[in-house]
RNA sequence: GGGGCCGUAGUCUAGCCUGGCUAGGAUGCAGGGCUUGGGCCCCUGUGGUCCCGGGUUCAAAUCCCGGCGGCCCCA
């Protein structure tokens, strides 16, 4: 199979990604008069739809609401909740005027929604009968970073927060409901070939006002792990919080028990960092926005052109009646070359080149932008060769994730063979615990990394150690670079 | 939270240290010619609040202060 070269997008990662996303048109990040914040630009907004699309089947599947909640939550609702606003506190965008009057009760740009979905929903739901009720909404969130932001990766408007909200009438079902929520996201990431690691958070780390936190964390070409998503057990906290109870088989009145989940943009920032190469985005056919694109190539005649043309355009119009998203790019100011380099920054997943000596033999060029590979086919096949060209793509790109994954995981039992991980190599780090904050902390400080939790499923670890105070190991735990 | 680097045309960038000429180049964009199987070539043109505000100075892209924004490293 042929190779692309991936020096850039490995060496220097920061730059590759802001390059790709100027280049393939996806977004404009950094010329906004305000920090953290960008615009999606045509091509992108189209590869985010295509994502939302997978993410909203997914919900409507399992039996999942769509809503909308106003954007402002006020202060007194937002703070019911005693963790959940300690959590968030230093982080909300406040309104504090409208117009030139101070606003008696300061208003929130929401940060996330428990708190007023949980209000309407003590609202709506009485009874036993009604549950499980699952809401989601996919809605900008704002978060007053503080930190360096990033374009589609830490953002002070996440444009694309998927929030799901559900409500059960025994811990049970919320914990059934965790685990629909984790197989949500798995079949999410695989769809998308994104490879993931699912760990429980510690409990320093969890969301605020969760019993646990469950994520997905991805490792980026650089190394450093990002979280594509979360899975939370709220327990009874929120209902508590806001006074919602309802009334079980047996008469009594209980507070129910909520679980929420979330994905964001940076979803589309994984897909984009996973798949690139040096020449741009690559993306999995069933996310292009655009599948196939046609090069005419021109002859030397007018007669010859309107051949090559004619041709180029009667292929598209096969794909095209085959529900397959095809462009021909007819531009003739541009010579075949430069639109080569054009879509490949796009991620367009095939391309079909339609010459004179194609139309002589009756045969087109294809070239997949995974592999770069180029195969010349009889023109009747090309229905058939594109159905596996596609499926052989996607596989690869996955593939190929996963293994760069694979490849970023290292298990150590030592602290010497910690810290020669932490000098040589960066990526996800594995090692025995005995569950002790402290010990964790201490290899925060000397690796300088964040704890990213424990294995999920759980993972006992037989005959090991902590390697720090000798304590059998209870479990494995996880240790990374974040972002 | 701490430290460092940086901000010049849509994009990338030279000039800044050592203040002074019409802010130069590449790319892009527009027009023309020639071409078209991996970023052709030539001509012409277009595009700048030198991030913003203040200060120093006869004179500021350049020096100083503040702000805004971006990147990197450390916590």
């Amino acid at each position: 199979m042929g190779s692309v070269p991936r020096d850039r997008w490995r060496g220097d990662f920061s730059r590759w990604f802001d390059w790709v996303i100027e280049e393939a048109e996806v977004y404009d990040y950094g010329r906004y008069p305000i920090k953290g914040m960008g615009v999606w630009r045509p091509y992108g907004f189209q590869i985010r739809r295509r994502v939302l699309d997978v993410v909203r089947e997914l919900h409507d599947s399992r039996g999942h609401e769509e809503v909308l909640f106003p954007l402002l939550i006020p202060e007194d609702l937002l703070r019911r909740e005693a963790e959940h606003i300690k959590g968030f506190e230093g982080e909300v965008y406040w309104v504090t005027h409208g117009g030139l009057e101070p606003l008696d009760v300061k208003l929130a740009l929401r940060p996330t929604s428990e708190t007023n979905i949980t209000y309407y929903e003590s609202l709506w739901i009485k009874s036993y009968k009604q549950l499980p009720k699952k809401y989601y909404q996919i809605v900008s969130v704002f978060r007053y970073e503080t930190k360096a932001t990033r374009p589609m990766i830490r953002l002070r408007e996440v444009t694309t927060f998927k929030e799901a909200h559900t409500v059960h009438d025994s811990f049970e079902d919320s914990e059934r409901q965790v685990l629909e929520a984790i197989e949500i996201y798995r079949e999410l990431f695989e769809r998308l070939g994104i490879p993931y690691i699912i760990s429980r958070r510690p409990e320093w780390d969890k969301f605020a006002g969760a019993l646990y936190t469950i994520a997905f964390d991805t490792i980026m070409p650089d190394g450093r792990l990002l979280q594509i998503g979360t899975a939370h057990n709220l327990g009874q906290n929120f209902t508590k919080a806001l006074d919602f109870k309802i009334q079980l088989a047996d008469g009594t009145l209980e507070y129910p028990w909520q679980t929420s989940y979330g994905v964001s943009d940076r979803v589309v920032a994984a897909l984009i960092a996973i798949h690139g190469d040096d020449r741009g985005l690559a993306l999995p056919p069933s996310i292009a926005p655009i599948q196939v694109v046609i090069i005419p190539i021109p002859g030397g005649s007018e007669e010859d052109k309107a051949r090559v043309l004619a041709e180029s355009r009667s292929v598209a119009d096969t794909l095209r009646s085959s529900g397959i998203r095809v462009v021909v790019d007819e531009r003739e100011d541009v010579r075949p070359g430069a639109k080569y380099y054009h879509w490949e920054a796009r991620g367009v997943p095939v391309r079909i080149d339609v010459g004179l000596e194609e139309v002589g033999a009756g045969t087109l060029t294809i070239a997949r932008r995974d592999t770069l590979e180029k195969l010349k086919i009889p023109r009747e096949r090309l229905l058939e060769e594109l159905r596996t060209m596609f499926k052989d793509i996607e596989e690869n790109l996955k593939e190929r994730a996963l293994n760069f994954m694979r490849s970023m995981i290292t298990r150590a039992d030592t602290m010497d063979e910690a810290e020669k991980w932490a000098s040589e190599k960066r990526g996800l780090l594995e090692m025995p615990w005995c569950g002790r904050e402290e010990c964790a902390r201490t290899v925060e400080e000397r690796l300088e990394v964040k704890t990213i939790g424990t294995p999920w499923p759980p993972e006992d670890a037989p005959g090991r150690r902590c390697p720090l105070c000798g304590a059998p190991a209870i479990t494995i735990v996880r240790y990374a670079k974040t972002y």
